[in-house]
DNA sequence: GTGAAAGCGCTAACAT
DNA sequence: ATGTTAGCGCTTTCAC
């Protein structure tokens, strides 16, 4: 393992020029660079990142904390994150937080310490206050799936509350009248959550039906097969059903199996995130789109905006409108 | 950000002390010990990684390549990996090869310069040569699905052809008499696919059946839906199909579906890997479980044992047996 | 049991 | 345009 210092030895100049080379910033004349550069390349040199992270006190790697790497959903964002990482010659440490704040803070903590160059979070369950405080200790950070656009705080969203406001206004230009709104349990940091609820209310109120309160469920997506049965036992029950996530959507299709339910034809269904398993359900899921490879692209690309260029005023928060995909589910 | 100067002073000690009772190699008289550790709690100390790592030659960092960390497959075994790796005190890097020599080769390299403490390669593709060289390079790695005991590699793999067996020889006791096999592309480094076929063939021999060239399909998993037609055409078809991947039996589920073949009504079907989509299908599939997350667990506590005791002599390679797990569409 | 000091490989300020 | 040098925070000999 060769060092700037044998490098500068059988190039005949000095460490100071060899690193300069090495970092493009200083001016060296083309002459000493290519011998400097032929040297590098017969040695086969590679830099020492360590002792460049302990003199600069900043690595080249970045992090980023997703709620669970073994969800494909996630996967897409990281392998979107990690190639744009690639690109700019930065490393990506995953962490997976689980949806939990001690494990979450944990690791940012971590990374904090580690001298990380940035760090993304992908729908972090901090609160703003502890983001915020993120932020102001010096490190870029981005995130997914909050807006703190009012902190300074680059970041990328869905358009959750128009894609919910898609799907339900389809499933009633198709004729269904009744549709019901299934989420998963309630969290502070599940703002989907709540923005899907906004669209499905919304596009209810445009097309002329009332929002009944006997149609709204909440339950973990663990419990999906009695609240089902429950919502389907109802005096007038639904005719369509819109999840807020496809996990849910997945358990409403078992569920309805079992019960003798028909999917499309006695009740209507649509989901949210369109994950990979979507397309193989009998019957296939009609769903909101999140393009997730993209998002983890753009999470990487605007980290590495902050990093480069620290100053504040881009355009801090993107908004991604998602498209509908319409399989089977619906009927439509 | 305290360093261990700080902390020295505050204690009154010598950074060195500072460093022993960091380290818990060299005994330091306990009365020191607790005054340096309250010292260390109080001023909210933490070592600069990039700092030991320079002086040690080594990080505590680990890296893992998978072929493609956006299939659930690997970030389960992601998941196992990481939280033994936590346990450890190690951090890990992820790295996608998705199946491709050169970025597998890149990866390597990057992490091998980055003194990385060890590292593990999931169903690499590098051939053997450059494996065991990398061993020679003094970090410890660890390998799965690929058995190089011959060259003291430690490795953990599933014992392909008893699951295939298992797969195969339940349809054949079940009735099935003409049972197909589909693998994917063929490729050097597939181990899994010749030890799977290996298993099938045995099966059907065991059970007095014979080999039948046309019921073998050997193509990739997007070209299934013609390949699945041309099998099913063949004068008197298979009866049933094992598929070497679960990625494969779902595109038959498709085609099937498509052609209006009832699984398992006229045809039985039987998946080997266990991905979760497998409990969604309709019918649901079939499978040889592999143990995922219990996989990259072993694997990490494997290359943490390198790490820690560099010689040889460990059990060099961990057969895991798998389990058939029976849903629907085999009928059975 | 503890301290002093060298030095890991690099960057950057300063000097020339 | 290039060289000299200090020092980032740590581990590890070598003294005492």
């Amino acid at each position: 393992m060769y060092t700037i210092k044998d490098v500068a030895k059988k190039a005949g100049v000095s460490i100071a020029t060899v690193s300069r080379v090495l970092n493009k910033k200083d001016r060296v004349k083309e002459e000493t660079r290519q011998k400097v550069l032929s040297v590098i390349n017969e040695l086969n040199y590679v830099t020492n990142f360590s002792a460049k992270a302990l003199r600069r006190n900043c690595t080249d790697v970045i992090g980023v904390i997703v709620p669970e790497i073994s969800n494909s959903f996630y996967g897409e964002i990281i392998k979107g994150i990690e190639n744009k990482a690639n690109e700019y010659d930065l490393r990506l440490i995953v962490c997976n937080g689980e949806g939990n704040l001690d494990k979450e803070r944990g690791f940012a903590k971590f990374l904090y310490d580690q001298s990380i160059a940035g760090m993304i979070f992908i729908i972090p369950c901090m609160p703003d206050s502890e983001l915020v405080e993120m932020k102001n200790n010096q490190k870029p950070i981005v995130l997914f799936g909050r807006n703190m656009q009012k902190y300074n705080i680059p970041s990328i969203t869905v358009d959750n509350k128009l894609g919910a406001y898609k799907a339900v206004s389809h499933l009633c230009a198709y004729g269904y009248k009744k549709v019901a709104f299934i989420s998963g349990e309630e969290a502070e940091h599940l703002y989907d959550r709540k923005e899907r609820f906004e669209g499905y209310i919304e596009a209810l109120r445009d097309c002329g039906h009332e929002v009944k309160p006997e149609y709204l469920v909440t339950a973990p997506a663990e419990t999906i097969n009695t609240v089902f049965a429950q919502l389907m036992a109802v005096t007038n029950p639904p005719d369509a059903v819109f999840c807020a996530y496809d996990e849910l959507a997945l358990g409403v299709i078992k569920t309805a199996q079992q019960m003798g339910i028909n999917i499309p034809g006695d009740i209507g269904l649509v989901g949210f995130d369109d994950l990979r398993i979507c397309q193989y359900t009998s019957p296939t899921l009609t769903t909101v789109k999140q393009p997730t490879y993209i998002i983890g692209s753009l999470c990487c690309e605007k980290l590495v905006y902050s990093i480069r260029q620290p100053q504040e005023g881009q355009n801090v928060n993107l908004l991604i409108p998602p498209d509908l995909i319409i399989r089977q589910s619906c009927g439509c």
